[in-house]
DNA sequence: ATTTGATTTAAACAAGCGTTTAAATCAAAT
DNA sequence: ATTTGATTTAAACGCTTGTTTAAATCAAAT
């Protein structure tokens, strides 16, 4: 409900019918809505980093590999769950106190093997832009991108059907590391 | 108030105090909380979409000229009024009831001077992946992307004030044209 | 069979919400 | 100076919201 509608649309009497039980137990289990909401962001995030983590720190794998795999992983992800993206980056947006920064995102990403590789690309030339986060805009706006914008967007442009759409974002999944590829050799 | 906050959570107090006027005032002129706000989105994406508009359909600049245009354009426009982005897709997301019928721009879209030179361009093999979608979806992930990981997001991975930000974002109007033609000739 | 404590419920509460009402104010026309 | 109609206001309305209360139900232990 959370994820769909974001916090102030949700009704805590739909919550509590949506998952079967009394309006009231919602507050003797989660002591208020606010609370509620908390678990579930900390669930979504941990959920959407965890994978980062594991992926971004594999030292069995190439800086090229890295990329193909969080690209699949993704958007695989998000074809299950194409919610979750924009319930991030909404209430994100709307509850910038820090909600992030009890993720370490910053600490777990300039400590982690993934950008030491990129740094080794951009030392060997490889990567014409050495700015980190210009690459990850890039690689996020390609590949996350489509799910924000998402079904009713694509939909309303390329009258495609939720299958279609799903095709579409499985092709992506294999024309993506040629386009990063291109952007890193770019200029 | 909407841009910001979203439909669910704008109070209409919020919004006429804001606004200097008394709450009453509001429904005197708008009817409803739920005009006022059709008055915003409209207005809203109006402006987006006038720009692009003019820009496609511009028969005498060149498609890469196009892409250029578009890029600054909307970092310019963005990055003067950040919630726009964010504002529009999450509310297109929730309210998905074709809020975006009425503004045609499917059919504004494939009667363009754009598309038509995205054609050429493909037929004369400087784009190998021929679906617009997947076109659109890289440039508007690469351009439009940024200003919805936003601020907040940017700052906790980089640590960049608000100027730093701006700073970013100007770069990208020059290295976006490069990234979007090197993705047209990859693979 | 009773007791005990956790679980679940129906009902109500107080606050906040969008909206309406009815009166006051103002500017322009007569 | 009055009238007229639009504009603005203070106040209240009725409904929805999140939350609480107090009682009922249940399962396990004694």
């Amino acid at each position: 409900m959370f994820q769909k509608k974001g916090y102030a649309a949700a009704r805590t009497r739909d919550i509590a019918e949506e998952a079967g039980i009394n309006l009231a137990l919602l507050s003797y289990y989660f002591r208020s809505k606010e609370k509620l909401f908390e678990v579930i962001v900390y669930e979504t995030l941990s959920g959407f980093f965890q994978n980062l983590i594991d992926v971004l720190n594999d030292g069995s794998i190439t800086f090229e590999e890295k990329i193909e795999l969080l690209a699949t992983n993704y958007i695989t992800i998000f074809s299950k769950e194409p919610d979750i993206p924009l319930f991030i980056f909404s209430e994100v947006h709307s509850r910038s106190e820090n909600l992030l920064g009890k993720f370490f995102i910053r600490r777990m990403l300039i400590t982690s093997v993934f950008v030491q590789q990129f740094q080794e690309q951009v030392a060997a030339g490889k990567i014409k832009e050495p700015n980190l986060l210009h690459f990850m805009m890039n690689f996020l706006g390609i590949t996350v991108f489509p799910f924000i914008i998402g079904k009713p967007f694509i939909s309303a442009l390329g009258r495609l059907n939720e299958r279609q759409f799903s095709q579409l974002m499985e092709e992506r999944k294999k024309l993506i590391p040629a386009w990063i590829k291109a952007i890193m050799s770019a200029e």
